[in-house]
DNA sequence: CTTGGCACTCAACGGTGCGGAGTGCCAATC
DNA sequence: GATTGGCACTCCGCACCGTTGAGTGCCAAG
């Protein structure tokens, strides 16, 4: 049905409509590309392709445009992950060195994504799920109020402040401290929930409420989704493209990247962080991104976070896809070292 | 040179052109605010504020329009701070006092303002400043790496890995621990910092590298500007407004939005948690802003932080003016009793 | 000082005509 | 059968134009 050349020309089409922001023409199309035919042969396998729904044309006298389906054929057939170049492997890896603490790397890595790509950058931040308990520390912040902290061998805090039903001493919060942490501290998260819920049978019946209330705290801490907190970066971008990115206004696409529940949604995708994820236009579950399209991946020693790009469909989609793949693996090897 | 009924012309422009967006003449400002006099008069008035640089006309066969010193005189001197309605206090307080920490009680806020606006609300997080030391936790990561986490009275938990220039048993660290925690523990962080710059002296010669090392980050997290965290939601609201609001693109306020640094000194000029401070388009220091207008006051026991919202400077500053102190009121109070 | 009248200005709007880019189709060619 | 040049066709974009209407500034009268 497709032959090579026909390919070709989508192929044409995806790199000069999205370099160009314009759509493109038969005869332009043989200028740019040398391909060694003529503009009448171009125009027969641009009735083809658009016969096959992977191009269109915005209206009658116009050139075309690749479709959904277009660039779903580009980013699975026709294109190469686009790798970075060296100086740009150095200044990422060099960024990312100077970060103090695990909201630093965060926030540098999310940042450094927007300005690669010149996109929209989203970062999850690593998942506790995979990771060990350090520490629990728990401070006793009044006669009936407690606070954990929880830390974890990914260097990563967590805290929570406890109401108790009854006074508590300091020396009573210090054996509390030692009973938690004898049984889970250096354990998985995963694990950690299960040794510790039979605690309160093992104290005075009197004691027993507030041990209830503080075991309560902890297991939240232990098994809370932290990995739903997510950052951007580099929104103004979204302002940069021409009107014809996002039809009308950007507002629905802001509206869509306020909602974190539909970042994750979209980053969730993502399990293997050898592969990068592509989601186009229509393809995206959110009424407010069908013309964005979402690049992303996992990262980190467990693949439980992840990482992309959010832009319009009009994209550099193998210049995304190289540098979230660059950026998702020396972030990796960073925490891996941390 | 401005009677009180130019005054009043001039409160009736700015509210008429905030609530329609269109330039307004003389003859819908009469019908719209029967004022007494007809439309002749009314021109007349308008030419002298014009005269004196407090409206403007688009082009010559247009309406006038305010111009920032328009908007200045109008928040300083014609308009009064609107009272939120019963029902919305009572939302406000109902949604704030669910925040389980401190996260959550600035993610809450945030949020609450950009939707009571409806414009760009920015929270910057609670400083450090006044507050005590609760615990500073030491915690051995490995032999030559510690992790000193700093719990503050008000909730704020702080954390930083220290590399050692040589390794550290459990015991040492444990000993760490008590040395700084007996010294700091309970006191002011203004103080602290003064209580432990002479701990290496009372120790051997030999441990001193070491503690020189912690003592360096123990310091960093003490005296850090945490406080130049800030928090942003209700960005999509920059795109619901005309094209006038902003003109050509948003870009530029969202790049600016994006500068955490510019965001901070906007804020910054507030101090006195009992007014409201409004910064009007010129008035800005940031050339992105130029068009936008900042509403922000501070909040909390100490009024070191602050927080406020960013709009067009079509912008109903009565309106946003109470929402701001409203929600700075509540989140004081919030945090007061936390 | 206020007001009605009036001439003037100018953005916005709809209609018209033209140029050009790009297409689809067809017959001729390789 | 694929390729190609030719050609008619479509339709967007643009410039031009006159009209309309909102709004103004000014002036003379009240």
């Amino acid at each position: 049905m497709l032959d090579d050349r026909k390919l070709e020309v989508l192929r044409a089409i995806v790199e000069d409509y999205v370099s160009t922001n314009e759509p493109v023409g038969s005869k332009v199309l043989v200028e740019r590309h040398h391909l060694g035919v003529s503009p009448a042969t171009i125009r027969n396998d641009m009735g083809a392709l658009e016969d096959e729904g992977y191009i269109t044309q915005p209206h009658t006298s116009a050139g075309r445009v690749p479709t959904d389906k277009g660039y779903r054929l580009f980013v699975d057939k026709l294109s190469t992950v686009k790798p970075l170049t060296p100086a740009e492997r150095r200044a990422i890896e060099e960024f990312l060195r100077g970060a103090v603490d695990l909201d630093d790397v965060v926030s540098r890595t999310v940042r450094l994504l927007a300005q690669l790509t010149r996109q929209v950058a989203v970062v999850q931040y690593p998942s506790l799920s995979r990771s060990s308990v350090r520490h629990l520390e728990i401070v006793r912040l009044s006669d009936t109020r407690l606070m954990v902290v929880l830390i974890t061998d990914t260097g990563r805090v967590e805290q929570r402040v406890v109401e108790l039903p009854g006074p508590l001493t300091e020396d009573e919060v210090a054996e509390l401290r030692t009973d938690f942490n004898s049984r889970i501290a250096g354990r998985p998260l995963a694990d950690a929930a299960s040794l510790v819920t039979d605690l309160p049978e093992t104290v005075p019946a009197a004691a027993r409420p507030t041990l209830i209330a503080v075991l309560a705290t902890v297991l939240e801490t232990l098994v809370e989704r932290v990995d739903e907190r997510v950052v951007l970066a580099g929104t103004a971008n979204l302002a940069r493209g021409s009107a014809l990115d996002f039809p009308g206004t950007i507002r629905p696409v802001l509206e869509a990247l306020e909602e974190h529940v539909v970042l994750l949604r979209l980053l969730g995708d993502t399990a293997d962080p050898q592969t990068v994820h592509v989601s186009i236009g229509g393809e995206n579950p959110h009424a407010g991104l069908q013309t964005a399209s979402v690049v992303s991946t996992a990262y980190g020693a467990n693949a439980l976070a992840s990482l992309g790009v959010l832009g319009p469909t009009r994209m550099d989609y193998p210049g995304a896809m190289g540098a979230v793949r660059a950026v998702a693996r020396y972030v990796g090897q960073i925490l891996a070292e941390a």
